[in-house]
DNA sequence: ATTGTGGCCTGCCCGC
DNA sequence: TGCGGGCAGGCCACAA
């Protein structure tokens, strides 16, 4: 599922559609345009118009548009970007159904030169959207430095899990990268956020960029370690103990009880 | 303000 | 064989 490894390979593809100008908006799904913006006038704005930048902040993509808006999209789960009939390297995301029925294909911009961009999204838990609040997100967990992640984490008392996952104090991790990094930093994801020392800040910090960059390396968010035994009666690869699985921060989470304290 | 919960949405897989 | 229920999880509305 996009999560910050996904979304960059899909910020790169969106690169393609800088400089083009969009010659027709199409909502195959009111529902999709999410933020209050009434469809019509997120059509407008893009109508005409042409992108300046693609970035990213977190799992949110977002391309400058010429003027001074900004055209935002989240995916959610199961959300794919095509630009020019290619995915970018992204063909099939767990959890969404590799078939590419066009029933699916939520929103799509196309460009004077006639290609097109798709946000392809079969659960419909993606969106798009008109000048996203990007400052209602946290510092970019791809770029954190570890007082920022210090700040994120300190003096509360809720789960760390919880708190890695809170895109308002760290933007871009989901539930399995969480998983993926308390695994490798030998930390249980229930640990009070605020009870970390400052080695402990370190250690999850150090670990989280290697992480995501490892990931990014082989492909995504679905190639961690501990991917094949996330499931029930799955066993440490480390270790060979039983995980524990339980709901913290919301989310189902796998840990090892023998080397995450 | 902070924190937790339910709902959205669909496909898949299990057990009966 | 068909069907119901549980599950997957990012994000948002809402409640406490």
């Amino acid at each position: 599922m996009p999560e910050l490894p996904e979304v960059e390979s899909y910020r790169a593809l969106a690169e393609r559609a800088v400089g083009r100008r969009v010659t027709r908006v199409e909502i195959r799904d009111p529902r999709y345009v999410r933020g209050g913006v009434p469809p019509r006038v997120l059509a407008a704005a893009l109508r005409g118009s042409t992108f300046t930048a693609s970035r990213r902040r977190g799992k949110l993509l977002v391309l400058d548009v010429a003027g001074g808006r900004r055209f935002g999209i989240r995916f959610g789960m199961t959300g794919r970007l095509v630009v020019d009939g290619s995915s970018g390297g992204i063909d099939a995301l767990l959890y969404s159904s590799t078939r590419g029925w066009d029933g699916w294909d939520r929103f799509a911009l196309r460009f004077a030169d006639g290609g097109r961009l798709v946000v392809h999204d079969p659960r419909l838990l993606g969106g798009v959207s008109l000048d996203p609040d990007e400052e209602a997100l946290g510092p970019d967990a791809l770029t954190l430095t570890r007082a920022e992640l210090a700040v994120a984490l300190a003096t509360s008392a809720v789960a760390v899990k919880a708190r890695l996952l809170d895109q308002a104090r760290v933007a871009g991790i989901g539930n399995l990268i969480a998983d993926e990094t308390l695994w490798r930093a030998s930390m249980a994801p229930q640990r009070r956020s605020g009870s970390l020392d400052p080695a402990e800040v370190g250690r999850l910090h150090r670990v989280l960029r290697r992480t995501l960059r490892e990931l990014m390396r082989r492909g995504g968010s679905h190639t961690g370690d501990l991917m094949p035994a996330r499931h029930r009666g799955g066993r440490c690869p480390r270790d060979g103990a039983e995980l524990r699985r339980a709901t913290v921060g919301g989310r189902t989470t796998y840990w090892c009880p023998a080397h995450q304290r």
